[in-house]
DNA sequence: TCCATAATTCGAGATTACTCGATATATGGA
DNA sequence: TCCATATATCGAGTAATCTCGAATTATGGA
């Protein structure tokens, strides 16, 4: 990833609607959703949402794949992982051991080692 | 970490001079730089350095503090797993499987390969 | 073809962000 | 105290972004 395209997502998640809608698209991965239910769901007028929705989509951060009438919008996940990679390559490059710990404690959200603790993270 | 500290977050790595200074504090862990120095690096005027190293701060992405006469400033490495955790905990929460992936491909990144040890990790 | 639905694009006013010269504050040394 | 260094804050001009009413394009059905 270059850094033009590092500053397109960061500026597209720098806005409360759109990164809302960018957790909302990753929660309904893999289905995803039209732009009509996604305006509906934010309480933002339609074309408004029209608006943000090309904005994630020019900064790869969601896809649209047309359906009929609606248009399908899912997020794309790869994107999150490529970000942070960006911001961490250079000192993990030169130096790993500074970063171990920093990936290590993502891990646990996304791994299902042991399903049945004592606490779900979900809310 | 709330939406509207991700927000600032998204918002203080949207511009390129500030992404990076970000970077370039992130490579230089954990030492970090004094501003004058990260004005001069980037080829940036000090005052305008200033207030970007202040929007960085603001968003909790680095750090600064007094060293005699200078200003020394440090990456918060925690911020960047923040960030990803953030977007990724409500998918995370109901569908670990989803995301397993995403996680184990930045792991690399990381990981210090081969080379036998894999104990000591700082500290 | 006509109509209804679904989504995008256009245009403009209001708000916010970026930049940098000028000025102010803080520290250490003579 | 006075001076030099290091950084922060102020102010204003310019540029970019946000929002949404209005108009436009695309699809499917009668």
């Amino acid at each position: 990833m270059e850094s033009e395209r590092a500053i397109l997502a960061f500026a597209a998640l720098a806005q409360p609607t759109r990164l809302d809608v960018f957790r909302l698209l990753i929660a309904r991965e893999p289905e995803g959703l039209p732009a009509g239910d996604i305006a509906r769901h934010m309480t933002v007028p339609q074309n408004t949402m029209s608006t943000h929705l090309a904005i994630l989509t020019r900064a790869g951060l969601i896809e649209a794949e047309r359906q009929s009438r609606s248009i399908i919008y899912r997020a794309k996940l790869d994107a999150v992982r490529e970000l942070a990679f960006y911001l961490v390559k250079d000192c993990c490059g030169g130096r790993p051991e500074i970063c171990a710990p920093l990936i290590a404690d993502l891990s646990p959200c996304c791994t299902p080692k042991n399903e049945a603790t004592q606490e779900a993270v979900h809310e």
